[in-house]
DNA sequence: ACCGTAACGGAACACCCCGTCCGGTTGACT
DNA sequence: AGTCAACCGGACGGGGTGTTCCGTTACGGT
């Protein structure tokens, strides 16, 4: 699936492709979905045709951009269920994709949402899989509750999506926080244990 | 600031207007706000400059729509700090809360907002008073975890707005059972409580 | 050095939205 | 009934977005 050489490419072409890739992970990441591809294509300092030949439409360049996001999640439960105490890797898993999505609102809306295109289904599915896995093992082990559910992870992340601050900085702070009382909130036997920092929460004004 | 007579208004143009709130209300609150205010004046079977002349602009709409709603909201919290136990009064404002800006996504959105209108500022200084002691009292009573601030209620109404689903009635029925985690999380020392029923949740597509 | 063709970029298309202006219509008071 | 202000709906301008058209450029193999 990678660096096939195909027909040989002009290297000016693939070159673009990159530069729109990368403008376009950058721009998806910090203010969202909605980033007009005029303006990703002038920030490659492209036209916006040569965006439309590499990338058909829009949920194309979304699901490319996202390929690798998409890969981070996969790791990222992987390191979870690799982790000995099956709580400590759901709460890794938790923490770390709660983290993620916050840095890269663009991914977490398109995460929680579906985009079946085919690149993503794939990794979807085994790290889903991953995942019931994990909660298995967490629930077997005593820490995570009998009645947690799958959807409870689904629900807590695209809670995690409303989250909205001013800041990258802020959000990842207030969504630390958010975090850590899910967690607390997921425990069979809970212990009130301290939180991260609270966050002042100017609210946004869009 | 209501009902004052003025000049003779035309009955049909009285008509008109309330004819156009019982609209916008319905269709933000079922729709969110990025219903056009053409389609809004369609289905108060209204010419779109009929509504500008009722409302100045979108936000002038907007507010007026949400009076209401922000006065059940400062009803809510009143109920809650007349509730004799005060840990039962913060828990039933955080249900009731919730569920309200479940029902009215429009609402919600504009509530963790800040449209600070002129109409809002006033009900909202109050409200966010009787919250202040309501926690206070929760927990000065034990129950509310002593770290608790009420940024974390406005992270929790944020978060609620997060969760997507088809239809109201999936969307209020997630809307509770994080509710009820979210109050778990907020116990001083919690116990871990039966929850309303999981969801599943046929991710929404937009 | 040359030239075929892949790749390019700006402008144009089609659509949607907010907010305003205009000529015809209708309600209410005399 | 008559009159006039207030109201009405439709058309208009300005701005924005995803996508396509087409004349032009320049890569890269010979």
């Amino acid at each position: 699936m990678t660096a096939e050489v195909g027909p040989r490419r002009r290297s000016d072409a693939r070159d673009n492709r990159e530069r729109i890739l990368a403008v376009a992970r950058l721009a998806f990441a910090t203010e969202g979905l909605d980033v007009p591809l005029r303006e990703i294509a002038r920030r490659a300092e492209v036209g916006a045709a040569t965006l439309y030949r590499h990338f058909a439409t829009k949920d194309a360049l979304l699901s490319e951009a996202f390929a690798e996001q998409m890969e981070t999640c996969s790791a990222i439960v992987a390191e979870g269920l690799a982790t000995p105490d099956p709580w400590q890797g759901f709460r890794l898993v938790v923490e770390r994709l709660m983290e993620l999505h916050a840095l890269d609102r663009g991914f977490a809306r398109v995460f929680t949402s579906r985009l079946p295109e085919a690149v993503f289904a794939a990794d979807r599915d085994r790290t889903l899989r991953m995942l019931l896995e994990l909660v298995g093992r967490a629930k077997k082990a005593g820490p995570l509750r009998r009645d947690f559910v799958i959807e409870d992870l689904s629900l807590a992340l695209m809670a995690n999506e409303g989250i909205r601050a001013e800041s990258p900085a802020t959000r990842v702070a207030a969504s630390r926080r958010f975090a850590a009382l899910m967690l607390q909130s997921f425990m069979a036997d809970p212990v009130a244990a301290p939180l991260p920092p609270p966050v002042r929460l100017p609210l946004t004004r869009a």
